[in-house]
DNA sequence: TGACAATGACTGACCAGTCAGTCATATATA
DNA sequence: TATATATGACTGACTGGTCAGTCATTGTCA
């Protein structure tokens, strides 16, 4: 028996065989080593199988989660042999954790990343965060990966132990320290919020959860709710 | 591709299970008019097994998730053999909507009910839904359930609509109502928060989750925080 | 040409769903 | 009330299909 009965779409069959499957996501495609050629190097061409693996791994995992995606579907989105899966990855399940692992990074790097205008305030720093979030997470192929954490977080522990270190201990820490620097300068009033950065970023998370079940029933303006969100913080302003 | 799914005619076979039960309501209402017998009837008897056979189910999807649960394991958790499931229950995925359906239930009596104090402030009656939701759903079964909803609701599209018809509308409507007598009352200043009632509920679902996935790294004071957020919204306050 | 990458047919475990048979209980009859 | 018969809830061995993981074979590059 099928696991998911009344999914919704599949890929349908008949993928194309070669690298054309690939082609399926606007993945990165950097790759930027020292590229350029046609992936003369042998080397180089296993890594490209590898990224195309992880690839389709992301979109089978997302769409129909860790049991009931089947490695043949990967492999078939991948271009490749399922045989070719497992020489890359140990089994099902380090694919998995591979496959967070590398969808996680960037995202950290992405939010990371951006230095804030130097004399912005911290209003402007905390709405740029948003922005950037709300745009290249909620709504995306990454807030899927947010969403599958979520779900599978619970049966895969070193899942959830990685997410909490590298993302949401990080994130916490930087936006307490934000926090504290706009009590410093005055432009937040609530002293409590310091110890609670989550309800900085809540709206976030919520805007992504929703984006993935509801958007389809109610869209969400994501960023104008957190502007909302952020005048309650800072007091109005609306400039919209 | 596999029929079974589709399924609408059960003709094919003279066994004609008593899938009726599978029908929605619970049959009980049927036959009992004049009766009035004490208790241990068959029928009560089967509905004692079906309420089990929820039970169980619900143990084992909020553990495993829909794909990976077993129903050998629903049965033997629920004491009973595998073909009674489907006495009561057309297929996995019907048993699997069905507990969702009577979970989500009692989740919103107990947030309808406990009607606010008459002279009580709009901030009292947000923070006693607030608290009820934290104490009672927030790391409880009833939290795993919402979670459980998070994780297959992309591929239960039916659990999902009718989560944001039961649910997640009425919440939101209600909530908006709050809010808009809070700001005619005055409690409430910013008025765009009508706007987005997510923002007032945002903090208990991202409890929720915590709870779920990180409270073992770092426990949550789910309602220390929620009051910290009413503070955003209402002002300060701090009656503890 | 030798070494290694890739393949995909194959295997064995696994599991949703079935159904012939059992038996406790309800009903009919004496 | 006691016995016979009917009912249908319940069981669990079984079937048919699925799929993770393997490995002998084939292809390709250096």
């Amino acid at each position: 028996m099928r696991p998911s009965t009344k999914a919704p779409s599949k890929p349908a069959k008949s993928r194309a065989v070669s690298s054309a499957a690939a082609a399926k996501t606007p993945k990165v495609v950097s790759k930027k080593v020292e590229a350029t050629k046609p992936a003369s190097n042998r080397a180089e061409r296993a890594a490209e199988r590898r990224e195309a693996i992880i690839a389709a791994a992301m979109d089978e995992f997302i769409a129909q989660g860790f049991a009931a995606t089947r490695l043949d579907d990967v492999a078939k989105r991948a271009g490749v042999a399922k045989g070719t899966i497992y020489l890359h990855f140990k089994d099902k399940e380090a694919l998995f954790e591979e496959l967070i692992r590398t969808a996680i990074v960037p995202l950290v790097n992405r939010l990371a990343a951006g230095p804030p205008p130097v004399g912005a305030s911290v209003r402007d720093m905390v709405e740029g965060f948003a922005r950037t979030f709300i745009e290249e997470v909620a709504g995306t192929r990454r807030g899927d990966i947010v969403r599958l954490i979520v779900a599978e977080g619970p049966r895969f522990p070193e899942v959830a132990d990685f997410y909490y270190r590298e993302v949401v201990s990080r994130g916490l820490a930087g936006m307490r320290a934000l926090i504290e620097f706009g009590i410093a300068r005055g432009e937040i009033q609530q002293k409590d919020l310091a110890r609670f950065p989550q309800l900085l970023v809540a709206p976030a998370i919520v805007a992504v959860i929703w984006q993935s079940l509801f958007s389809k029933h109610a869209p969400l303006d994501a960023i104008e709710m957190f502007r909302t969100h952020l005048d309650l913080i800072f007091g109005e302003r609306r400039t919209t």
